[in-house]
DNA sequence: GAGACAGTAGATAGCGTTGTCAAACCAGGG
DNA sequence: CCCTGGTTTGACAACGCTATCTACTGTCTC
């Protein structure tokens, strides 16, 4: 623990070969013949060495630094987003940046030229809705720095672009909800500006289609991911004269707006009204009943991003990937009771 | 944009001064005349200068890294947290390393030692409970590593400590119960371990006294923070034959909880029944009615920690500062309907 | 068996700073 | 006017790595 660093002459020294040689193994070069890498590693693993990055950095190419840029004020995503993306650079030896563009400050661009004149970046993860944002690609594209995007709406081989299945997230839920015998659904939408929040409505749509429903079946009422939103939808969809059994809201948030909404009212939950969300944000378990809602690999999206940027896959055409989601059934949901009756 | 990146050489050339004098400029160094430091400085911002934190890093014995450890895992908390601190850092070029230490893992020792052999760490900021495990000071201690603590319980003059003021939080929560002319109280704990939940048990239980309310006006309930405790909580103390019309649970979750108690009871809120929380996290906004609580600036606190690092304050004794809290009035509050009658 | 060529290894020059040490300067005392 | 001791400045060697260029090894071809 006293020792002085561990540095790549002393693992040269211990290997008996060239400082340049065990670089070659570190940044995984060609043109080392196995025994002599073997000897390199053993050397390596014996000291504990463990690179210097700040002398890589200043001698190479690379800054060892990705940055994550995000206007989404999600807690809950943005934490699930570092997370994942954390851990990859951690394991590589790179710094992770995060930095909140507010775009909606007129002048963000300007702010993000300094931001990005201020380090030099390996890379950067683009979630939504910045993924859409030409202003900010330009920039990147501009200075040369590679980057991945989650979720993009559109431009899709613009870049490396890696997507959460809401479609089948949403049939999931259809499926879920028709399965307890409901006939009559509410739809809550989010902005059609988020590419998820289309995959969302059209996912769940077309699956009730697929499972019989005309649609007359389902009222769907347009909400901003808000909080106030849902609340507003809940009390809409519940006033009709033949109101709904259950409620897709395309977010935890207007989820339990719509939960509070039916309370108000006097309308149980799950007994006499089933409601499902998405996304699993803390929120679905902070209220009563903890809601029934999709969750996302968040964290399993960005880490692949980071590992994308790091690794430097410069692919063309551009790697496209699909994440796997799935359902999280908890209390907000039940057995319709005018079909028991 | 596409010129070759500005170096300490180009700024000594154009001031007419060896690079070594404007190293002493850019480092506040002592011993450069002021016609001379002015003249680098003219350069520095004419020419754009932002020096590499590569190079400093690896000449100099800083790193010009900073982490942030935590083991407490409300997102709201790390959030703010990481904000204040980001901030700082940013400013100074510095780069923040956030890191969760899982303080329930036996190993999670090993693991803070293999992290603090990775990175070379320049300062660490402490939340709790974090800033109260022996294990983890002592190897900070051990490698050297300054290190500042937010909201510590014990062992204060160990290092430099931020408070933020919890008990005047709970006092001010505690007045305004009773103005609103409340005569019973509901109080819902946190764990004993942390310091905070001690600071506004006691807070909230003087200052009743001092307003003249014996002990027997109040009820407490110890709980551990988490939703599934403040239910239980809530629905005991709604269960009694004389129920309390004022409760304050230690934090926002317990105070949703206690408020999605007294719905499943039929209790209304606020109009039969007042719920406080404290920390104004999210989900204060994301319930039915929001949640009257008390912010912390968590996020000042983490920059003033940032600051202490990065500017190496090393008086003794150690720095130990008090920060500003506020009350958030929203609708989970409303006046004694006895006290009315 | 010589020549060409790819594959493999090493010597060495930076990268942009800070730290060390020596030189130059300057004031005050004898 | 010289010496002393402090302050101010500069020259130059690290820091630990990557990039470039050169040298060596084989293998294959004719």
């Amino acid at each position: 623990m006293g020792e002085a660093r561990v540095t790549i002459v002393d693992v040269a020294r211990r290997a008996g070969v060239s400082i340049k040689t065990v670089s070659r193994v570190i940044n995984r070069e060609p043109h080392v013949r196995p025994p002599l890498r073997e000897k390199v590693e053993l050397a390596i693993s014996k000291l504990g060495y463990v690179p210097n990055s700040a002398a890589r950095a200043l001698s190479g190419s690379r800054s060892f630094v990705v940055a994550a840029l995000f206007s989404n004020p999600s807690l809950h995503y943005i934490a699930e987003l570092q997370k994942g993306a954390l851990r990859i650079c951690r394991e590589r030896g790179y710094h992770l940046v995060i930095e909140q563009v507010d775009d909606s400050d007129p002048a963000y661009l300007d702010y993000l030229d300094r931001f990005l004149q201020g380090v030099r970046l390996d890379g950067v993860i683009l979630s939504p809705p910045l993924t859409d944002d030409a202003g900010v690609m330009e920039r990147l594209d501009g200075m040369g720095i590679p980057y991945v995007r989650i979720a993009p709406l559109s431009d899709v081989d613009r870049s490396h672009a890696l997507f959460s299945d809401d479609r089948s997230g949403a049939a999931l839920l259809a499926r879920h909800l028709a399965s307890l015998g409901h006939r009559r659904f509410g739809l809550v939408t989010g902005p059609d500006t988020h590419l998820a929040s289309y995959e969302r409505r059209q996912g769940f749509l077309d699956e009730l289609a697929v499972a019989g429903f005309g649609k007359d079946a389902v009222e769907v009422i347009q909400g901003d991911y808000s909080y106030d939103s849902g609340m507003a939808a809940g009390i809409e969809l519940l006033a009709k004269r033949a109101p709904v059994t259950a409620v897709f809201s395309c977010n935890d948030d207007m989820a339990s707006a719509v939960i509070a909404a039916a309370t108000r009212l006097g309308v149980k939950v799950p007994d006499e009204l089933s409601v499902v969300g998405f996304d699993d944000s803390p929120v679905a378990t902070q209220i009563w009943p903890p809601i029934t809602t999709i969750r996302q690999p968040i964290a399993d999206m960005s880490a692949e991003a980071a590992r994308l940027l790091i690794d430097r896959v410069e692919a063309r055409p551009c790697v496209s990937l699909r994440f796997e989601i799935s359902l999280v059934d908890r209390k907000s949901t039940g057995i319709n009771k005018a079909l028991v009756r």
